[in-house]
DNA sequence: CTGAAAGCGCTTACAG
DNA sequence: CTGAAAGCGCTTACAG
């Protein structure tokens, strides 16, 4: 394998010339440019890229950092981190920190030693004394110390999911959501329930708990077994839209006859069929990840970037099938 | 940032002593070694592994290559190859190729360059001139070259499927499937299907081409246009499983009374329902990342593996939900 | 614009 | 068992 070194003799020019060449920062003459391609052309030369990071302390690896990669909402917004950043030249690790929270820290310590060179969190339990402002990172839907993070505007289209469940004539609406350990956009949704149960007079039934992704399902149960007369619920993600329907198909509850059910995301709801039977918010997966690439890549280059970026999610009604912001 | 250096000046060692206790592996007097553990606690020292990856042509990362990572059955793999590197110690970087083919040589180029440990191909094209198998890869259920691959026994479980639809008096079995462009074990569905076709005298009607994830809805359609007294189907993967039980949704078929399906896979059928009413085959994918990782790790290292490992998959019926080899 | 030199932080023969 | 030294392949001031 050929270097630098071979490449400068091959061309006779010294070797910070080729190191310029290759660059292509600082300004070479044409001709010796000529020269020196044409050297990394005749030897098949190929810059070793180990090297490269080492000098300059930066490895073009952006981790993210989800609490599991199997999952249709992580995994569409991984698939769209990685395109964006493939683009710019970054490749992606991906680590799934929910079966042990130490990956988190431990991705931190990559990240403070250089070995990646930025972080994408779309989770995250607690670093409140991490100063990780102080690093290239973003957030997705949580935000922590003074880290710039994207969301979606979860208030306002809670509001409209909400209105909607109540314009349709439920009286009995229940939030059912998990919790997040930090401060979260997530919890706007709750908040936006209870301020349209507020409005109208209706009372507030909130089911929302810290849990596990796959550990769900005794909160639906029990959800159930306490209100057995609700006929609306508002349901801040799908995995739990998708236990409401195993349940009421189990006990024969008719969605959306007897219960309206208006969820956020939709990503997972796969089958047509369910899918027209709910009304739901359709986050901006694939914005919201490149958004996020782009704000973070800013911060790698030391950009100043903003502290909040909220891109529109859109409200779909199971009838109309109509959008609104 | 303290260095090495730093480290021996502080514990009055030479630099290659302190270089030995970090890497544990030569002698070192007890003594020593615990001059130089304290040093390294006292500086707060942290080995700069970007260094450490320059000189020793290692970069501890793995490449996982999926055609795209939003999709049940890969994410689902990712995840478990993950957890399995992170183990060992390793990090894992994805790339979703179907968006640009290039992507795959891309990372092959990586892997040369000893950007990449290895890789584990999920997917691939052509590399007929690639002589992949010098290096550290492994495939799943693809061969090619001289490269080892994981697989589960595809051809076993597609024969208990296909006979399981003859028994439920099923006569006009067709089969649905993608074809890959290269050879792979994923074909072996196929010639499983046409081997109990034939033993039971059956014709054989089969829909298989080449098809992007995503675009096989087509091919759906097409195949109940052109087959409209179909009273079973094997399907080669949850994909075109689904497109079917929408369609048939559609047209009113009922399933699975007029239409018996079986399915290879059965990850990505999500609703208890739809599960119910269909036959599957379901892969080990936890044994089969896990495995996948394994052989790719003693690739690295130099140990010899064996070229061909085959997992067993489990044969699902629907009605009984008991479990065949 | 360009060359020679120092140095990044490690590892690895080489002596001892 | 351990130290001094060379070197991995680059980049980056520093002169010129």
């Amino acid at each position: 394998m050929s270097s630098i070194k071979d490449v400068a003799k091959h061309a006779g020019v010294g070797l910070g010339t080729v190191s310029r060449v290759l660059n292509g920062e600082e300004k070479v003459s044409e001709e010796t440019r000529e020269k020196v391609l044409r050297a990394i052309r005749e030897l098949d030369y190929k810059r070793n890229s180990l090297a490269v990071s080492f000098r300059k302390k930066e490895n073009k690896i952006v981790a993210l950092l989800v609490p599991v990669i199997d999952h249709p909402f992580f995994a569409k917004f991984a698939y769209y981190v990685e395109d964006e950043l493939d683009k710019n030249g970054y490749s992606l690790i991906i680590s799934s920190s929910q079966s042990r929270q130490s990956k988190e820290y431990a991705m931190i310590e990559k990240l403070k030693k250089k070995d990646v060179d930025g972080i994408i969190f779309v989770t995250h339990y607690d670093y409140r004394n991490e100063e990780l402002s102080k690093y290239p990172v973003v957030s997705v839907d949580r935000h922590f110390d003074n880290v710039p993070f994207v969301t979606s505007n979860n208030y306002d289209s809670s509001v409209l999911a909400c209105e909607w469940l109540v314009s349709e004539g439920c009286r009995k609406i229940a939030y059912l959501g998990g919790k997040t350990l930090v401060e979260s956009e997530v919890m706007e949704r709750e908040r936006a329930y209870r301020a349209v149960m507020q409005r109208h007079g209706l009372e507030e039934i909130v089911k929302c708990e810290v849990v596990k992704h796959g550990g769900e399902q005794p909160m639906v149960e029990e959800l159930f077994s306490e209100h057995q007369d609700l006929d609306g619920i508002f349901v801040s993600g799908d995995t739990m839209t998708n236990l409401i329907f195993e349940h009421c198909e189990k006990c024969g509850i008719d969605i959306p006859e007897k219960l309206k059910v208006a969820s956020y995301d939709g990503v997972q709801i796969k089958t047509g069929d369910l899918k027209d039977k709910i009304a739901y918010v359709e986050q901006p997966i694939e914005q919201l990840s490149r958004k996020a690439v782009d704000i973070l890549l800013k911060k790698i280059k030391g950009e100043d970037v903003p502290l909040k970026t909220v891109l529109d999610a859109k409200f779909v009604r199971y009838d109309a099938k109509g959008e609104q912001a």
